[in-house]
DNA sequence: TAATTCAGTTTATAATATAAACCAAATTTT
DNA sequence: AAAATTTGGTTTATATTATAAACTGAATTA
């Protein structure tokens, strides 16, 4: 049986990459709502997606607040879609 | 997002009840090679699914050797059958 | 100016997965 | 016929992971 990547095989982290394989960006503020995660978690799931190179973090400012956004990488994309496949096997789809 | 059953989002217990899915029953020996899992681990992720009422585990003799065979359950049928529909949103499917 | 909110990060704790160590019975080796 | 090895597990200790709680610093509001 073929492995699944454990970096994605997490609820968190593969909410996070899903949502980020169907869109250009996506934000802290906006990821957290969507995940109904926690702040703490995500920012430690993010640096882990970062850390693994499958997303890139772009820390800036929005006005006078601090604004974080996240994109998919070629790498990452790649993971999920490997991720994606191997999970196939295991699913009988 | 659809949450996803952590009794299931486990390689090893997914990897088992996949399996178990596809087949009337599997013995220890059998899940064990397939799953290239070592003997405690499985043992651990055995008595899990148990506990859930997801498999059914009969331990007997085949021979003059112990043997222990499992199989999946309604319930266990069931559980399978909705992580796989919450995956389903996950990897665009 | 003191309390509150916003957007996060860091750190401590709880949960989980995994392997190492063990056990009893059967088998093989010397 | 002991002694060592294998088989089919279970129990327990450890490493990893996930998660939330506590914190920070700047901006906003009361």
């Amino acid at each position: 049986m073929k492995e699944l990547n454990p970096l994605l095989h997490s609820q968190l982290r593969l909410a996070v990459m899903s949502i980020l394989m169907n869109v250009e960006e996506a934000d802290f503020v906006y990821l957290k709502e969507k995940t109904e995660s926690t702040a703490g978690n995500l920012s430690v799931q993010l640096d882990k997606l970062l850390s693994a190179g499958y997303i890139s973090v772009e820390k800036g400012m929005a006005g006078k607040r601090p604004r974080t956004i996240c994109s998919i990488t070629p790498a990452g994309r790649n993971a999920f879609e490997e991720y994606v496949e191997a999970l196939k096997s295991y699913l009988n789809l």
